[in-house]
DNA sequence: TATTGTTATACTCTATAACTATA
DNA sequence: TATAGTTATAGAGTATAACAATA
């Protein structure tokens, strides 16, 4: 109930810098890493990832893609041009409605993941989980996943643009 | 001992898929806050508050900006100059090595800093600790700057182009 | 010879606004 | 009228390589 404080608590501050810290080192080695290794941004790796790993049909509409990965549309129809001129995905309209369009990763996009993947996950492991035991990644799975989804819900939605309640 | 696997444990695909993706979303959350209200990227927001808060005298070289924000040279060169340009850093030669350039907070520096922090707080607070009780902060931190650390030591630099060992 | 920092350059990414087509 | 997606465009950010100056 007490009024919200106007700065930070020291813990809160370590707990905020270690955090876009180690994503920060993180993001930039696994960059490194995708780029070397099979020519994907990070973005376009999340896209096929997504569509490879999370998907089980290997489609999604294009807006769950923007939204999933936190972007514009017109960020998304850019990247996801690119991947389609790869080879790595197609694009089609979708069956049920008609505006809509459908991406599903094609079987060189899952040949590209496989490439990728063993480096990725060696650079994870390396970077982030060497120095956590069984437990503490539990512990930290367990704290993040609630704050993804309280994120999730309060929705700084990248996609539409508000506009409501003009009164 | 055991021989590294090839993927990561469903826990660790957790830990690691809400960690990037809580980082994304504050990130975003955070960006648009600090254009709004201080016409500041990221990147400039964090240089300042570098300078501002973590430095003591306010005062930092180039290399170790540079090092400690993770970037190219050239990159830190370009926010620096704008950062310059705005009037809220000074640029001059190092005291003691006269390669070197020392960057320093001017006033104007601080006060934006002032103007942002308050709703930077706020977005902070409401985003990432909202759901999580002051024993969480605490693990979260313990958790996270043990990584943060190891992330330091084994260095991939962002700065200097590697070169040794050519036989 | 190695290091610090800048410059020139080229490229990638991202967002905004205008537009088309379907619901 | 609202939603899905594309296009055009314009701007910001980033890295690489070549360079100058100092250690």
């Amino acid at each position: 109930m007490a009024s919200t404080p106007s700065s930070l608590s020291a813990v809160q501050l370590r707990a905020y810098f270690a955090l876009t810290e180690v994503a920060g080192l993180l993001k930039h080695a696994v960059e490194q890493q995708l780029r070397d290794v099979g020519d994907l941004s990070w973005v376009q790796f999340q896209l096929l990832a997504r569509l490879g790993l999370d998907s089980a049909t290997g489609s999604e509409r294009m807006t769950d893609l923007a939204d999933g990965v936190v972007y514009s549309r017109s960020g998304l129809t850019y990247q996801a041009g690119l991947l389609e001129k790869a080879g790595l995905v197609t694009r089609a309209p979708s069956a049920d409605d008609d505006r809509g369009v459908t991406v599903s990763i094609t079987g060189a996009g899952r040949d590209r993941l496989a490439t990728v993947m063993p480096g990725h996950v060696e650079v994870i492991r390396r970077q982030l989980f060497e120095p956590l035991s069984a437990k503490d990644t539990d512990a930290l799975a367990d704290l993040l996943v609630p704050v993804r989804d309280h994120m999730r819900a309060a929705p700084p939605r990248s996609a539409t643009p508000r506009r409501r309640r003009e009164s």
